[in-house]
DNA sequence: ATGTCACTACAATAGTGA
């Protein structure tokens, strides 16, 4: 079983490469970041009519997420991470299929740091860590995937001097990780390619992407049973080279089926 | 500091978030 996440970057601007990325890659679960669409708009039809149901958290202008799957049943969970009523921020949903619990987040960029935003990015690190050890507490198979924005360490960046001081690579916000994985979750694409530099990420900038000058955040946290169904990860770099592309790849891993 | 996108609105350019 293939699992993926896509950061699409607008999944109406970017409906004709979600589309032809689905044709291609045919991912059976699909979790996708930054909808930047309200509820009203997501583009059902078009998913529905490529083979996939789907259920979304959506919101106008900014972030919204969503799980796809193809020919297996997707009942929600959870939409909106616990733990902070006033967060009006539409960033996790959450779905069981084919018996994983699928948590889908898009963790909060955090940029500038300091100040509200990256108090923020952490105040709701702090949530995902708690919510993350009620699920671990619940000994079911569970993966957290998504665009944690976040680079683990400096294998991640490709001029890790450059990124000291930014939202996604300082000291907090790696240790907030490194403090989540350490509960016990795995990170997948880490642990099947251990010395590799892996990018899911390159700017749309100075040419970041032709330069290979990338990120590695996006990520798969699994579950000590998901962890031992690990069979392959990847990146399909192929859809970042595309025209009027997200700044993401899409990312995924092969689960041995149960 | 820069660069490039998508989306939005007291809309045909400027803001914002990334």
């Amino acid at each position: 079983m293939k699992l993926a996440t896509y950061n699409v970057n607008g999944v109406n601007g970017r409906l004709n490469v979600l589309l032809r990325w689905l044709d291609e890659a045919k991912p059976d679960i699909v979790c996708l970041q930054e909808l930047k669409a309200p509820d009203e708009k997501f583009p059902r039809r078009e998913i529905e009519r490529a083979g996939y149901g789907a259920i979304w958290h959506g919101q106008k202008s900014w972030n919204g997420v969503a799980i796809l799957a193809r020919d297996r049943d997707l009942r929600e969970t959870r939409r909106g991470l616990p733990g902070d009523p006033d967060d009006s921020h539409s960033r996790y949903i959450e779905a069981a299929i084919d018996g994983i619990i699928v948590g889908c987040l898009y963790l909060p960029n955090g940029n500038p740091a300091p100040g509200l935003k990256f108090d923020y990015k952490l105040r709701w690190f702090e949530r995902l860590q708690s919510y993350a050890a009620e699920l671990f507490e619940l000994d079911v198979p569970v993966a957290l995937v998504g665009d944690f924005n976040v680079m683990p360490t400096d294998l991640d960046v490709y001029a890790p001097e450059r990124w000291r001081d930014d939202a996604l690579f300082r000291p907090e916000v790696r240790a907030a990780y490194a403090e989540l994985v350490a509960m016990g979750w795995t990170d997948a694409i880490r642990s099947l390619h251990p010395d590799e530099r892996i990018y899911t990420f390159w700017k749309y900038f100075r040419n970041a992407f032709a330069r290979d000058a990338g990120l590695r955040i996006d990520h798969f946290l699994l579950s000590p049973s998901l962890r031992e169904r690990l069979i392959a990860a990847g990146v399909d770099k192929f859809a970042r080279a595309w025209g009027h592309t997200s700044d993401h790849a899409p990312v995924w891993i092969d689960l041995d089926d149960r």
